[in-house]
RNA sequence: GGUCCCAUCGUCUAGUGGUUAGGACACCGGCCUCUCACGUCGGUAACGCGGGUUCGACUCCCGCUGGGAUCACCA
């Protein structure tokens, strides 16, 4: 039997990291066991489901690199289109006494819950509507629709004898004795399925063969599986990944600051760092840290997968992403960087070949594309800002002839500007006026740069050019002795 | 509170009865050096507790403690 994972984010908000990671985890079984991965969108509940938020999973996804084998845009993989099918399925319960309706009203139900935890007993449903339709009544009995005045609930008339293995393939086998499993609402009062009911029969449709989820749903598998058994089917297998927790060590929310997909895309992250982050936290592979996406195609495994939660670290998905800021293709990263130079406001250089040697002076001082390009300004901007405490510590009046000579020799240089004949440069003026590099590099640096921290002087000269390099510098010059 | 899950450095983890308990991030030092970085070398740091089983437990079993998830006409 081919493998077929699935993975159904419910369009309701940003796709965020803790539940991406589920969804990556079921794409590389998936793709490990040459199967297919199947991309379903729970959106059963109308109210909270926006298009705005369809369009960032899938955007989100895409950007990730993680590719579906079936799912949107075809209809079919939407719940809300799959009505029909749910209400099919909801009847042959009812008409089998396998489900019945239920009468209770919400306050009720509200009322029925805090007796309950006022008494200390189980919060759940008592059953109470279990056996107040008789079975004749069943055969005919329709499903809810309040606008037709039918205002009830479905209920999954749950076994109460017999217990529930979930034999789950990360966690191990899980016993839950059915008398703890109450009869839970397949459908609601105004006529539309409930999630634990129409993703069983999502998964049976479309021939889901691993359920491959976070442990939140450990405790709904039961019920899913007793559903299986009423419909006479067979439940998939189960693997229930353990969750991701912020650092205080709860389960990741918004609360904990940036968690969705787009939130790391913006901040400058590339999709290899945040993916490479993601299949390690919670899984490993021996003592290797870096993997590419056909890496965790070829190794990934449920035996390798931890069984306990893991917290969010987020100097680590850093230090990641400076991995891959070294090592990624330069042309990469100079395609990537610039709607990030675009959003600063400022001019995307026309040529590649020069952003290009930007960038490779950069990358190792970069985290992430965000800092790249807030190093970069004085590469991309003709107007540079002097740091004043810079300017007054090496912007001397005494240095000022060596700077004019600087400037002078790289003139002279014309158009061979390389690093090489840069440094040459640099050598001359040193002997001429007995200095050590330090002392006349710094200078340099604040010249060109406006601060004391840069890339190797040579890499920067050679990157600014000779008209900016000697403009800048004689402009120093004039802020050295005072000029204006 | 009920049910379920989990437990190795601060964090992510390796480890599957006998190891000086390994790696990575972070942190702290040395080296390299025109600044900052990169790189490199080294360092601090962990098996929650108590019982078993065993010649021998981080590894297996039980209990405790601690943490988490979940108990909707959300998914």
């Amino acid at each position: 039997m081919t493998v077929r994972t699935r993975y159904a984010p419910s369009p309701t908000g940003a796709l965020h990291i803790g539940n991406v990671r589920s969804g990556l985890f079921a794409y590389l079984f998936a793709r490990h066991n040459h199967g297919a991965f199947i991309l379903r969108i729970d959106d059963t509940d109308e109210l909270r489901s926006t298009a705005e938020s369809l369009e960032e999973i899938l955007e989100s996804l895409r950007w990730l690199g993680v590719e579906w084998d079936e799912g949107p845009p075809d209809r079919k993989y939407f719940q809300s289109s799959r009505f029909d099918r749910y209400r099919e399925g909801a009847l042959k319960l009812l008409r089998e006494a396998k489900a019945y309706p239920c009468y209770c009203s919400a306050e009720e139900l509200d009322a029925m819950r805090k007796a309950a935890e006022r008494e200390h007993r189980k919060p759940g449903y008592d059953g109470r509507c279990r056996d107040r339709t008789a079975l004749a009544d069943l055969q005919t009995v329709e499903l809810p629709d309040k606008k037709a005045g039918r205002n009830y609930t479905i209920r999954f008339r749950s076994p109460r004898e017999g217990a529930t293995v979930v034999d789950d393939l990360i966690k191990g086998p899980a016993v839950f004795e059915n008398t703890e499993l109450d009869d839970l609402i397949i459908f609601r009062s105004d006529g539309v399925p409930t999630y634990n009911f129409a993703t069983v029969l999502d998964d049976f449709d479309f021939g889901i063969t691993h359920v491959v989820r976070g442990d939140d749903h450990l405790p709904n598998t039961p019920r899913q599986m007793q559903i299986f058994y009423a419909l006479g089917l067979t439940p998939p297998a189960y693997a229930h990944l353990p969750m991701v927790m912020g650092a205080d060590g709860q389960k990741l929310s918004k609360r904990h600051g940036a968690t969705s997909v787009f939130a790391y895309r913006d901040l400058g992250y590339f999709p290899e760092a945040l993916l490479n982050y993601l299949v390690r936290l919670g899984w490993s592979h021996g003592d290797q840290e870096i993997f590419s996406l056909s890496e965790m195609f070829e190794y990934f495994d449920f035996a390798s997968c931890g069984k306990s939660a893991g917290i969010f670290n987020a100097e680590k998905l850093l230090w990641i992403n400076f991995h891959y800021m070294k090592e990624l293709p330069v042309e990469r990263i100079a395609r990537d960087v610039k709607p990030f130079i675009a959003k600063k406001g400022w001019t995307i250089p026309g040529d590649d070949a020069w952003l290009e040697q930007m960038i490779a002076t950069l990358r190792e001082r970069a985290k992430t594309l965000v800092e790249l390009v807030e190093f970069a300004s004085f590469y991309l901007n003709d107007e540079i800002t002097i740091d004043p405490k810079a300017a007054a510590k090496f912007l001397k009046p005494e240095i000022a002839e060596a700077l004019g000579a600087v400037a002078a020799e790289l003139d002279a240089l014309g158009d061979d500007f390389s690093e090489a004949a840069i440094q040459a440069a640099f050598e001359r003026v040193l002997a001429r006026f007995n200095l050590k590099l330090g002392q006349l590099a710094q200078p340099v640096r604040v010249a060109l740069t406006g601060g004391t921290v840069s890339p190797g002087i040579y890499e920067v000269i050679a990157v600014l050019g000779r008209a900016r390099t000697v403009a800048r510098l004689r402009a120093a010059i004039t802020l050295a002795t005072g000029g204006t």
